[in-house]
DNA sequence: TTGCAAGTTCAAGTGAGGTTTAGATCAAGG
DNA sequence: CCTTGATCTAAACCTCACTTGAACTTGCAA
């Protein structure tokens, strides 16, 4: 509507506070698109704003850059979210914040059992076969601890 | 009190279900200690079992390798952590666990209230607000975006 | 005593999610 | 036209939490 429909990605940038580095990087993993001036400066949609705050908000939920990758392919024509592709991704979203809520009151109840036993004694704690349940992500790679969790011995 | 008091790297990782390199890894980090055999072997405390266990749940609960460590160094004498330890870490972990329970709640109300209104628009969302609060340090470093939450500006 | 699984070190690699650096080019105002 | 500031690319670098590989050495059982 405004005359400068297209925004250079400074202007990206700032209106999402995201440094431009960042959305450089998003470009090239294929979650943003830009166009391109005769002297190859990106110019973005101005909807491309909501575009990366969805990007923030659903990395704040935990989905990682391939799983928002790939909630944002499945907009049509690459659109950008409409109200009705909202409502089913932040219906989807609220469902993860759920388990994750789930998951972590597991571990609060176990680790409730446990204050003042000072058992930290894998039969008996729970907290040990909660792990795998109560696994939430965790800061870090932990790519492998998943494939082997449950395979956990007695003291 | 079985005579074996002290057991090799591979039945330490064999019992808390972590990789021999992991073990070795958190060594060099601090967070166990080996004595070693006239060889150069490793050879651990039965009791290292327990510590290790604890720095798995102390992970799931979000807790950074160096955040562990600075636990772990509190007790005297490099103990292992025993019941009154385990009373006060543990209160400290649930203190966390709320938090995040906390912090997830409110993005799920927030989340609630923008389903089905698409607006995903800045000013009126509530969901931008929330992004420093509802930081769970989802996967992957984030330290940058937690420094400047706050200043995001309006579509 | 031998055989071999399990252990050792150190350096380099992995993957997510970016940032930094360097040097060149573009766009806009005076 | 010229300067200034924004942008460009490519590649290197960063953290965290580990894993992997190469090249040897130990420890224990038969």
């Amino acid at each position: 509507m405004h005359r400068t429909d297209l925004i250079p990605i400074g202007e990206l940038a700032a209106r999402t506070g995201v440094a431009v580095s960042a959305i450089r990087f998003y470009e090239a993993k294929g979650l943003v698109e830009a166009l391109r001036t005769r002297g190859g400066q990106r110019r973005f949609l101005r909807a491309d704003i909501r575009r990366v705050s969805f990007i923030l908000i659903a990395q704040q939920l935990g989905l990682s850059l391939e799983e928002i990758a790939a909630e944002l392919a499945r907009l049509p024509a690459g659109r950008t979210p409409n109200g009705a592709d909202w409502t089913r991704i932040s219906t989807a979203l609220r469902a993860r914040i759920d388990g994750q809520i789930a998951a972590l009151e597991r571990t609060r109840e176990l680790l409730g059992t446990c204050i003042g036993c000072g058992c930290l004694s894998l039969k008996k704690c729970g907290l040990y076969n909660a792990q795998d349940k109560a696994a939430q992500r965790g800061a870090g790679p932990r790519y492998v601890l998943g494939d082997r969790a449950g395979e956990i011995a007695e003291v």
